[in-house]
DNA sequence: CGAAAAACCTGGCAGC
DNA sequence: TGCTGCCAGGTTTTTC
């Protein structure tokens, strides 16, 4: 499901917690992706919350000495529930309970993750991360210094979330096309000025997906249950076989590194 | 080493 | 109404 507009929705719906103490937190089921340590209850018990924020796909929550880092791998969601509010759905993992309101983990799939750290930019998850893309720490010069040595095809290599975060299978094809690049193209063959092309286009794209509140394809709701709407302004994601808007030419949907990839192959070469 | 394929899960949907 | 196979907003692990 989320990928950084829709991470970044979530945070910003949940944002209201920051500066709330913990009260409690429930793991209800403790196999997610990976184990929860089991004593994750004791440790975030009746702590303050300092900040919460993004960093790549992952939820950060800071508290006082620890770190909480949330991921929602394909299927997960969040939703802000009042603490009243007794039932649970299916896939309801974990809680995070404040005063009168809490924050549900939800995540049918189970790819998703929750960890605790005292060394957040050492844990083994967040070390390796690439630059963010809105930030201008991903630009073309970089880019192409990476591209350059890659003999992997361009999209694939801004899902490698060593490269670039927060970019998955919804908006690398849209980049792209912004881009009018070919999702097949080998990376090392392109220019310092496709790598412009590139930067510039999944920066626009991720910005305006963000305005609108991410992408709703069938089930991400941000936490506080409202869609995303960018889904409307997709140009090729699941549309093979419509016309492309800028030159009518069918959309074409070709699977790279077992992913659907979706583009034009008039404009996109 | 890098790149490709398999693996982890559940649910929804098309087709028989 | 099943049942089967395929597909899905991700990322790690295994294999080549």
């Amino acid at each position: 499901m989320p990928e950084l507009p829709e991470v970044e929705t979530t945070v910003r719906a949940i944002n209201k917690f920051s500066q709330s103490t913990l009260n409690s937190t429930k793991i209800h089921n403790r196999n997610l992706r990976w184990r929860v340590v089991d004593n994750f209850e004791l440790l975030t018990k009746n702590k303050t919350i300092n900040k919460i924020s993004r960093r790549a796909k992952y939820i950060i929550f800071y508290l006082d000495d620890i770190n909480i880092i949330l991921h929602l791998g394909m299927s997960g969601s969040l939703r802000i529930a009042r603490n009243n509010d007794n039932f649970f759905l299916k896939h309801d993992h974990a809680e995070f309970i404040f005063d009168k309101e809490k924050i549900v983990y939800n995540d049918p799939r189970r790819f998703g993750s929750i960890h605790l750290t005292d060394n957040l930019e050492e844990h083994r998850l967040i070390k390796n991360l690439g630059p963010e893309p809105l930030s201008s720490d991903f630009n073309a010069q970089g880019l192409y210094k990476i591209t350059t040595k890659s003999k992997i095809n361009i999209k694939s290599l801004l899902m490698n979330q060593k490269n670039v975060v927060g970019i998955g299978n919804i908006y690398a094809s849209e980049s792209l096309y912004l881009a009018k690049i070919n999702p097949s193209r080998i990376a090392s063959e392109l220019s310092i000025e496709d790598c412009k092309k590139v930067t510039h286009s999944a920066k626009k794209i991720l910005n305006s997906a963000i305005k609108v509140g991410g992408t709703t394809l069938k089930d991400f709701y941000s936490a506080d249950g409202s869609p995303g709407y960018f889904k409307f302004k997709l140009n090729v994601y699941g549309r093979e076989g419509l016309e492309c808007k800028k030159c009518s030419t069918l959309i074409s949907k070709a699977v790279i590194n077992t992913r659907a990839t979706f583009f034009c192959k008039n404009c996109q070469n």
